[in-house]
DNA sequence: GTCTATAAACCGATAGAC
DNA sequence: GTCTATCGGTTTATAGAC
């Protein structure tokens, strides 16, 4: 066989390329603000073309958004204990950070892709696991602030930032970049990254946990 | 005087309802798909009387949001200590609940109300104040963390649901409201609130800052 | 696989009557 | 303060040539 037709990583195909231009755009701008123009003048391709690829502008948002919810839900369904479910949470926003940032910030593009019942049951899921057994309301509340505290301080440390293309002017995305980079916090490549991060966070969601003994 | 014409709560008034629509309608949709004629629809007005009360659809948007971030910057302007800093945010969730909800959720929103640099800005000075001195970026993760802590948490114990309102069919509603009330988690309704409420989250908060030492 | 051209719908916003 | 009518622009999506 020469290529598998779906979810190859092949850098160089064209359906790839299309998805990481829309994610970056999605991310940017929300999902319903990029324009199908837009990401093809991007690509230097035209708006008719983009459909021989995708049948509409939401299965290519589906298809952006879809490996990170599968993953999300067969990992929920293996009913790991609260430490190793928030250790692969972990793992997994390291594997999908920008689409997770798409989804955690734009609520539009989860209705688009007609994933708000899969991932409201997702994060129902989550909190009943982490809020242990025979659980008061008060311990909901602190399973959703554990995960709150995870993916909170993940996306401080790991945060997408627009691409400084130097091949195109970018011009949109100037005051963006000049308004976080340059905000007196460190940038995203001073803070700690793998197995240190992952601790990190890891202990500030377990301490959450904790704070109702 | 009679009235004052700007931010008195008169539940009659004509842009009092509109600010109400618009939230409700903003928060559950989306900003950028909301469109004027869903607000009026609702309201049993016509697009263009909306025009008499806003001169545009963003300053609509930004009449909504402005008490939320102005009361922010106010807050963090008056250099708090880290406790006392996290209680009145809290506080300040408690009386800005949907709109907290519409920014937090949908950042198209905040860009399309040119908050985007103002919220970054509070996001820093809120993060810095929480890292303590002298801070390492774990510090800084740390404080992103308990941030989110507070505010996730906050937001599954009084998150605003779609308004089941008798007099329409609100057909469009029906799926989510299902989704997230009979999701196998309390309604917002069975959470402590109020000082209760606000004792846990501090707990959490506290409890990521000192994760560290 | 990409193009030009266009259809069809919807949007924000305005003009002007009442 | 609300209405009807409409303008101008943009969007997603399709048809058909190459």
């Amino acid at each position: 066989m020469r290529r598998n037709s779906q979810s190859e990583h092949d850098p160089g195909g064209t359906k790839e390329r299309i998805q990481h231009v829309a994610l970056e755009l999605f991310v940017l701008h929300g999902y319903e603000k990029t324009s199908l123009r837009e990401i093809s003048d991007r690509l230097g391709i035209t708006k008719a073309a983009l459909y021989y690829h995708y049948a509409s502008k939401q299965e290519l948002l589906k298809s952006v958004t879809q490996p990170l919810i599968d993953e999300f839900e067969l990992l929920v369904a293996g009913d790991p204990d609260p430490e190793t479910l928030l250790r692969s949470y972990v793992d997994l926003l390291h594997r999908h950070q920008a689409v997770f940032q798409l989804v955690a910030n734009d609520h539009a593009s989860l209705a688009a892709a007609e994933l708000v019942e899969r991932s409201v049951k997702l994060r129902r899921d989550v909190v009943r696991r982490l809020a242990g057994p025979e659980p008061q309301p008060a311990d909901y509340i602190r399973a959703a602030a554990a995960f709150g505290a995870i993916s909170q301080g993940f996306m401080l440390a790991r945060r997408v930032e627009p691409a400084a293309d130097p091949a195109l002017p970018d011009v949109e995305a100037t005051a963006e970049k000049a308004a976080e980079t340059a905000a007196g916090l460190p940038a995203p490549a001073d803070y700690p990254e793998g197995a240190e991060l992952t601790r990190i966070l890891m202990d500030t969601a377990l301490a959450v946990l904790r704070s109702g003994s």
